[in-house]
DNA sequence: AATTTAATGTAGTAAATACCAAATTATTCG
DNA sequence: CGAATAATTTGGTATTTACTACATTAAATT
């Protein structure tokens, strides 16, 4: 079911040769692949402006001019660094497998790949804060980011009505309001590890910390989704004072996607 | 209630001359700030490595020179406007007013304020984003900071105590990790508005999706704290699979801190 | 008013940096 | 092999950029 979308990447230059011809076109695929490779680290370590071509082609072995040859210009190489890390994402997600048998389980894996998957990607998370600053100019024009349809969706949309089925979820929220929470849980406290340590004096790096914050949002989240009994369901302050604000299960108007 | 911590920044010079003399201080201090001011949005919108000296000086109509008359260096400059946007976000909290003899509503009174603040101010999530990019060096070192201890972390202490006292919050809860959640949840989502409207083919910067996430992360963080009836509580799934996880209210390890 | 000091302006420099023309080497294929 | 093409290397250029020496004006002090 994993829809492989990275990687088979055609030549840049015009393709005139015969598709037979392979050693040269191999080398040239590994020089291409190690600069891709570079200009990963460099970009997600030091931003878009802060990446210096000189590093990218010292880091890989290669020279500047190759950047051009193979990429055009550093926009353009950034823009591929993004796609390829963003199809990677996606084809990992894709590979996810879970039991809907046993609805709040495959959520908490879900919850657990995520979470692991920045944790092991950090420059996921730097490359998006760039592309971010830069108000998405890049990926509004990708082609390939747009068609790629977040498999997390709609691996959170089975789970979701597979829950509801059980009575165990609720019907009332969306698989991306759940997408975007779990996201947001495990993405912030890893991408503003740095401040969020310095100004509440811990360091939330620690194993302990990490392990402690993994169990944290896969309550949240549960918590979040799950069905509260109608006994306890809003015994207490019904809406009270709350101008758009939403309480107990009524839940917020529909999403307007 | 509020102690102000920001503003009142000696000057840079030896201050050798006696406190009444403030003609030529004021004008000091006017293009002082106005480096200041343009600082903020310049870095603020191209980050550390992208925001130029040039931009600050032209945008703060002075010349490159006061720059580094009155801060030095590009690095301290950065560090002085980090600084100043924590002051001042520690300043606007201190000022949040809340009923603690309504918890939830309290509560949802500080969801609202972090998610207001963030919407307001997009230049802290920036500041923040580029910091982290560059592993809090400069918060690290500053002194400043690491002193404001986060007045929001105790404003959320009282108010979960006092939910803890009328039976209608969970008492096994921190109020960092509830802070760390409220902040997660208004950041992420405005921070990654651009690559997540993009990749989910939406555009969540309209009022409409802005408003429903407003009451889905009130939604959201009341759940996460509030007790739930005894008879609802984990009447399904106890803790089934769950290397580490948690489920159900029994709440994972205590912090570590 | 004269002197001292603070604040601002001018005009640069040295280094860094994105990018490129042209030569050179390797590879393909008739 | 030899011609053609692909891939790499060399050696640069024009611009940008952080930063500064020095001159000048404004203000404070005596």
């Amino acid at each position: 079911m994993a829809t492989s979308s990275s990687k088979s990447s055609t030549r840049t230059r015009r393709k005139t040769t015969t598709p037979v011809a392979v050693v040269g076109q191999a080398r040239a695929q590994k020089t291409r692949d190690a600069i891709l490779r570079a200009a990963t680290r460099v970009f997600s370590r030091n931003g878009f402006a802060g990446g210096k071509i000189e590093q990218i082609s010292k880091l890989s072995r290669t020279h500047d001019r190759m950047i051009y040859y193979y990429f055009g210009s550093k926009e353009r190489l950034f823009v591929e660094v993004l796609e390829t890390a963003y199809a990677r994402m996606n084809d990992a997600e894709a590979e996810l497998e879970f039991d809907l048998e046993d609805p709040e389980n495959a959520l908490t894996t879900v919850v657990h790949f995520v979470w692991q998957y920045y944790l092991d990607h950090p420059e996921m998370m730097t490359l998006l804060n760039s592309e971010n600053l830069q108000q998405g100019k890049h990926i509004k024009k990708s082609a390939r980011v747009s068609k790629l349809s977040s498999p997390a969706v709609q691996v959170l949309d089975q789970v979701l009505k597979a829950g509801v089925e059980k009575g165990l979820f609720r019907n009332d929220i969306s698989a991306r309001d759940l997408y975007i929470e779990i996201a947001a849980l495990g993405y912030f406290y890893l991408s503003n590890r740095f401040t969020l340590s310095a100004f509440l004096n811990v360091d939330l790096r620690s194993a302990e910390n990490l392990a402690h914050w993994k169990a944290f949002i896969t309550d949240v989240t549960l918590r979040s989704v799950k069905q509260v009994s109608p006994v306890a369901e809003c015994k207490s302050a019904p809406n009270k004072a709350l101008s758009e604000g939403v309480v107990c299960s009524a839940s917020a108007s529909a999403p307007s996607f």
